[in-house]
DNA sequence: ATCTGTATCACATGATTATGCGATAGATTT
DNA sequence: AAATCTATCGCATAATCATGTGATACAGAT
């Protein structure tokens, strides 16, 4: 984000009516800046070039020229910071799961309210992933089909599993300790029986076994 | 749904506290009935039995006695046409996906408030998916291989990555600087200028990361 | 009925790690 | 020539970790 106070966001959208709409909206909004509005991403990519980066940007799929998706893989490379939001009126799975796949972190259809959009645009600066309800079950869905990785048998109870999990984020015995809501020498004491299962003797040992899959 | 105008709920959670607020909450609402409120999944699949079936519950995933996730997956064999929403203090990756893989279809924290796991129930039961924007963002990025095929781009030079190296082999700070020939507190000096080049500030940390091929 | 495993907690101590504030010296860039 | 980056080293201190030695409670297995 630019400064304290302000989420700068751009809008990129081939319908003028639209897009002005929505960009005089957040402008007027307290603490949105939307310096940018045009209607193709080739307009975009020549306006990042000599502005300031915007902290995120709306994106319609359906535009002049390049596509929005294909759009969104250019600004990953180019400006990774930038999160993106799609705005537009599929609501197909392809399109949503291609969109995501690409590295948009939210989708919204154009019948959002404003005011919803306003709210959106606060969820994603806050590291948020805005989607409506509908959208969200689709991309839930697609979830469950996928194959299961299958788990290599770990003498682990379920609980060590949850303490190797806590480690594998990073976090000391304190927070694994709030975070299962146990006190921290219970934590020191499956981590002692973990060490003594795996034969390691380090946190770090932990880490490297369970992400490589050997837990 | 079983009529018109109710929607039949249940909840699985173990805390008898938080069981019974939210059970007393949801049937004060108008149109939500929630006539099961169980601390198990033992005792809730003894109440299906001979009880009518109820559209939606809600689940713990941290349970005496099966897991809420085992759960999930019995219920999905037996009872396909209820829906499921885990309520839940875990917000770590694991959890959700194993939960949505499963076959849930939301995905709510213990703090949501009343009003939202109201909304969140209405929500569930008309086709969507409740899911707080931090979790939808948390399923998004699982979706999005783009990390992988981009180049790493470590910034870290060759002697950093030699550390590096060292941590992953779960070696202590007196290894790694018998390893390398130089001295312990050079092996510190490195450590403090990788933490602050990666955003982190623990060995743990930095393993993942490596290890996630984002070094 | 006893044993074994799991989960929980407590206290203690030495080892290791995280972090701050230095410093020197060579290599590269500007 | 000055500035920056890298690699090296030192000292100090607080936090965290590893480990030992306990204990209680419950559940299942023998």
């Amino acid at each position: 984000m630019n400064d304290l106070t302000s989420i700068v966001t751009g809008i990129v959208e081939d319908n003028q009516v639209i897009r002005t709409i929505i960009r005089d909206h957040l402008d007027a909004e307290n603490g949105i800046d939307c310096p940018l509005a045009v209607e193709s991403v080739e307009d975009l990519l020549e306006w990042l070039a000599d502005h300031p980066t915007p902290d995120l940007l709306l994106m319609d799929i359906q535009l002049p020229g390049m596509s929005g998706i294909e759009g969104i893989q250019i600004l990953r490379k180019k400006y990774p910071d930038i999160e993106i939001m799609m705005l537009t009126v599929y609501h197909d799975s392809h399109k949503i799961f291609h969109s995501l796949q690409a590295g948009a972190s939210g989708y919204l259809l154009k019948h959002t309210s404003l005011e919803e959009l306003t709210e959106a645009v606060r969820t994603l600066a806050a590291g948020g992933a805005p989607m409506s309800p509908q959208i969200a079950r689709k991309v839930i869905s697609h979830f469950s089909n996928q194959p299961k990785n299958e788990k290599p048998d770990s003498n682990l109870t379920s609980r060590e599993q949850d303490i190797v999990e806590g480690l594998v984020d990073g976090l000391s015995y304190k927070l694994i300790a709030d975070r299962l809501d146990i006190s921290i020498d219970t934590v020191r004491a499956h981590i002692r029986n973990i060490y003594k299962k795996l034969h390691v003797n380090s946190k770090a040992e932990v880490i490297a076994k369970s992400m490589r899959g050997e837990i």
